[in-house]
DNA sequence: GCCGTTTTCGGCCCGACTGTTTTCAGTCG
């Protein structure tokens, strides 16, 4: 039972218990528990009786949880089953609809799914009902039209695509003091469900009026003095866009306050608490003076709480808080940081471009070495090469060194694990390579026994460096190979094999969760590369330190931070 | 159901918006 599954069922009782009209602080406590479990570094089908520890469970909930771990299953969850139809909670997907509504549409009309419900609202029903009317009955609609079209997240690369240029726009608005990104996207989060602003604004209602004139705006879901709901289209893309207008000096309580995540912001409420004050969105007041206190930044913000600034990509309530109590934050990983990419494609390969352009290109970006690691011969649908076409690699690398100044190109490779857990070259042509990554590129549906294996095996190789995307997974496209990740980083550990933190914006490949669990429970060393294909994909550096910040990853952490001279001797791995 | 440097009861983050009301409930973030 992993802490995923576990945190599933309990989320689910939580969802039928509210629809049932659970008192909700109850239903919270279960939330509370599940995001607990979820989040726990340790695997909590081996806590047993340390269960009341983790925050926000207690004798209750921990009942639930040892039930889940020794059967599976929740004894309350297949009640709640019986006594409510089981596709009842799919109906909290609709915008609009929360617990109340739809346990009395239950209740009135024994409307009981998707299809019932756009039934009913077709033959006016809904419109009878107390609390309903015709406008709410239109809008059920219009989201059961809308259901399942757009796709409800979006990668953080098309998201940011968006934003960009949104905020170009909204930059020119002549009554707008400041715009800036809020929300999910400026926490980096690898996917958006929709896009936040702050505007600083004297006139909200004129600026309100302008927005919602914008050329890109397609529609309009809500406007009102504070806030403008939108959906935008820009760069080929819908989303929708929530814009917060607030008065200048209210900007950076509004700006952290809309940054969230929703869990840090109730931390940040519990211990302003504390204090005797209250948290809003306009600023902190103090009830004894019954003064509001503004700020003029996010760090005067911070201060007044008297903690230290928290980098938004911390703020998920994983712990930053405790460590911002205690001063004791990690110093982030920055880009200024990076000095080199150590997984690359040429035209030797799959790439589109030659090993010139790519280093070229690199050497722009202030790098100051990089790795050309083309795919090895057994993957054929990316042209990978033989050993002879290595060779006349290695002669092309060598000369393009000569070329440049002050740059150096590694000779790597990025080297199938074959489906039988074998290398796809020998040991001898391995040893003479500078950089070894080596990857899954087949049988990605093995069972978990064979996967770990093939890749622990992999691992103890001594002139295999580094393991590429070492789960395997597209966001919201594939899932992750079956593997036992623990495993896999006690492998890590134990023979110094590096893995790589994957910076394209599709894998993300380890995520910020497994980085800061492999940071802090194994200790293990990261390299982040693009994996570019073209010269152009060396920019997706931005998105691997955006994940390596959010899985709290420091400089000394990431090898791509060291002198040549320094990597060399950590690629050595003891041979 | 959970929690406690206001500790075993009585709170639990806070405010905006919408659609339904005629003073507010439900939803959302």
């Amino acid at each position: 039972m992993t802490n995923a599954q576990i945190a599933a069922i309990l989320n689910e009782l939580a969802d039928f218990m509210e629809l049932s009209g659970e008192n909700p602080f109850k239903v919270n406590a279960y939330r509370r528990a599940a995001r607990s479990v979820e989040n726990s570094r340790h695997a909590v089908a081996e806590l047993r009786d340390h269960l009341e520890e983790l925050p926000g469970v207690g004798k209750g909930t921990a009942g639930v949880i040892e039930e889940i771990i020794a059967t599976g299953r929740s004894g309350q969850l297949e009640e709640l089953r019986q006594q409510l139809p089981p596709e009842l909670p799919d109906l909290l997907h609709i915008p609009g609809l929360g617990p109340k509504s739809i346990y009395t549409l239950y209740r009135e009309l024994d409307i009981t799914n998707l299809q019932a419900l756009q039934t009913a609202a077709e033959q006016q029903q809904i419109r009878e009902l107390p609390g309903f009317g015709p406008k709410k009955e239109q809008k059920i609609l219009e989201e059961i039209a809308r259901f399942g079209k757009r796709p409800e997240r979006r990668l953080l690369h098309e998201a940011l695509r968006v934003a960009h240029r949104f905020k170009e726009q909204l930059a020119k608005g002549e009554k707008i003091i400041r715009v800036e990104m809020a929300g999910s996207i400026r926490r980096l989060r690898e996917t958006i469900k929709d896009i936040d602003f702050v505007v600083a604004t004297r006139e909200p209602g004129e600026v309100s009026e302008w927005i919602v004139s914008l050329p890109e705006v397609v529609e309009v879901v809500n406007q009102g003095e504070t806030k403008v709901s939108v959906i935008v289209e820009a760069e080929g893309i819908e989303m929708s866009v929530d814009v917060r207008l607030v008065t200048p000096d209210q900007f950076a309580s509004a700006w952290h306050h809309f940054t969230g995540s929703k869990e840090h912001n109730v931390r940040i409420r519990q211990r302003a608490k504390q204090y005797g004050w209250k948290v809003s969105e306009y600023g902190i007041f103090n009830p004894e003076t019954e003064e509001t206190k503004t700020f003029a930044d996010e760090a005067d913000f911070f201060s007044h709480l008297e903690l230290p600034y928290i980098p938004p990509e911390l703020r998920e309530d994983r712990g930053e808080m405790e460590k911002a109590e205690q001063g004791e934050l990690p110093e982030l990983i920055r880009i200024e940081d990076y000095r080199g990419d150590l997984h690359m494609h040429s035209l030797y390969s799959d790439g589109a471009d030659s090993i010139y352009k790519m280093a070229k290109a690199a050497q722009e970006r202030g790098y100051e070495y990089i790795a050309i690691t083309d795919h090895s011969q057994s993957l054929k649908v990316a042209s990978g090469l033989t050993m002879d076409e290595i060779f006349e690699q290695w002669e092309e690398i060598q000369k393009v060194n000569e070329e440049l100044e002050n740059f150096t190109i590694l000779r790597g490779t990025e080297m199938d694990i074959l489906p039988d857990g074998r290398l796809d070259f020998p040991d001898e042509l391995l040893e003479q390579m500078d950089i070894v990554i080596a990857s899954i590129h087949s049988s990605f549906r093995q069972d978990e026994k064979t996967m770990t294996r093939r890749i622990v095996e992999a691992m103890e190789n001594p002139h295999v460096d580094i393991i590429a995307h070492p789960t395997g997974r597209l966001i919201q496209r594939r899932d992750p190979y079956q593997v036992d990740i623990d495993d896999l980083f006690q492998t890590a550990a134990d023979t110094g094999t590096i893995l790589e933190l994957n910076a394209n914006p599709h894998r993300l490949d380890l995520n910020d969760e497994l980085l800061k669990k492999a940071k802090e429970e194994y200790g293990l060393t990261f390299t982040i590369n693009t994996d570019a294909h073209s010269a152009e994909g060396l920019a997706n550096i931005f998105f691997g330190i955006a994940t390596a910040r959010r899985g709290w990853l420091e400089k000394q952490d990431v090898i791509n931070t060291m002198p040549l001279k320094d990597l060399r001797k950590r690629l050595k791995k003891g041979k």
